[in-house]
DNA sequence: TATTTTATTGTCAATAAAACATTTATTATT
DNA sequence: AATAATAAATGTTTTATTGACAATAAAATA
């Protein structure tokens, strides 16, 4: 390490990965650039890192600015800083990925932005290396749900038990068998009995469970292991 | 996202968090900082990014740099980015975790850096926030380590069951009984058993084991839990 | 009242993990 | 040459966890 060095003009920005789960399927909320270069083209949620704020911090604000969401679960994913992976300018870029309520995020919010949701197996080419910052934020939150119960931020504040089961075996590509999922996620407390019922898919309806939030945040890192055999993941 | 930002003077740079196991504990490579501010105060290894170099790239260089080795175990950890983390200049720092065989290591290569090994768990304090991204390196090589055989590359060539073992327990700050431990290890068919035995620690010496390279790359990502109950780590 | 639909619940078998103690190889000592 | 000392190597039993499996219950509708 010498001394610093002068007339090394980087342009700091930060990306947001952003999911969301609509019932069915996990969606990515995507942009149409607004500016040059590559202006019309479809793209992650970004922007520049002020002088005077931390990456979280301009991450948050990104974030706030397309969805008008506070709250969310955000979390640096990795720093991108290859030579010309912005033609412009040389620009570091800070990937972050987001899990929000699909159902709280409301378009006109953000009218000013032309904004998305697509499938996370099928959605447009990206500018830049963002196409890389979407599959490394898929393989990481892939490996995170895998251990830890952190799909519940997908999910509404009240779910039901099919619900849930439908977002695992959606995000796995896979079935697992309606007791053992039932019982596995139950074993861990997390979760609470409602009184109510969900109507909406079947006439017996489904009893609605809500996340315990203080065991959610007590516990989050315990290692739960929710997928039987989560292997070769990243 | 708004237009390219003008008179944002971002410095880059990375900063190695260097482990090591000197076959009793785990160790922290670390330098006396040559220049200001904070000149002759402990610190990270660590330089900055130049204009035509990925980040991965300039990592790789700072660690050669001091330790004169290549093909050595280094992942992004994360960025940090706090206004005032560098109280001379905004500094985007990209911090890498390294596991080197201490063995490689030869002080007179990085003659020109005062640098030394201290134990993990007690080292002089450290300049700027290069103490968070220790405690998050250890972090999450604690996490790392315990589904993935990671720790392997803090070794040498050449080990033994009771060698590894040590690194387990004093990196988990635990103990392990050695006919459950040895079974673990082996049913993963990651080692090769030698012929040789190392006697400098017993009269009947224990035989030694390589690492099976191939698999060690393609069993990488399998999920091999090599701590029984690794519950709150981050 | 019968039918349809989907949620809910329990048991048994197989597998994996954890607990546990003795024997073996070698060197040093007498 | 026999014996003692040291640390390595190894196998079985018990317990806990996981996985496979199907019948019943609740509500709406015909």
């Amino acid at each position: 390490m010498d001394q610093y060095p002068s007339g090394h003009p980087y342009t700091v920005a930060v990306d947001c990965i952003i999911f969301g789960f609509d019932g069915e399927r996990l969606k990515l909320l995507l942009i149409k650039r607004g500016f040059e270069p590559e202006k019309g083209k479809w793209s992650l949620m970004g922007g520049f890192v002020k002088p005077k704020e931390s990456l979280d911090h301009a991450a948050k604000r990104v974030l706030h600015r397309l969805t008008g969401l506070e709250g969310v679960y955000l979390e640096q994913l990795k720093a991108f800083g290859m030579p010309k992976r912005d033609p412009r300018e040389r620009t570091i870029s800070v990937s972050y990925f987001a899990l929000i309520g699909i159902h709280k995020y409301h378009k006109q919010v953000s009218s000013s932005y032309d904004s998305e949701w697509f499938p996370v197996t099928d959605f447009p080419k990206l500018i830049f290396d963002h196409q890389k910052m979407v599959n490394l934020a898929r393989s990481r939150l892939r490996y995170k749900a895998s251990l830890h119960p952190i799909l519940f931020e997908l999910l509404p504040e009240k779910f039901t038990m099919p619900q849930l089961q439908m977002l695992y075996e959606d995000f796995y590509l896979t079935t697992f068998d309606k007791r053992n999922f039932s019982r596995k996620i139950l074993s861990t407390n997390l979760l609470i009995k409602q009184k109510d019922k969900d109507k909406s898919s079947s006439k017996r309806g489904a009893f609605y469970y809500k996340l315990n939030k203080e065991k959610y945040k007590e516990n989050f890192h315990a290692f739960l292991k929710f997928i039987p055999n989560p292997e070769h993941l990243i």
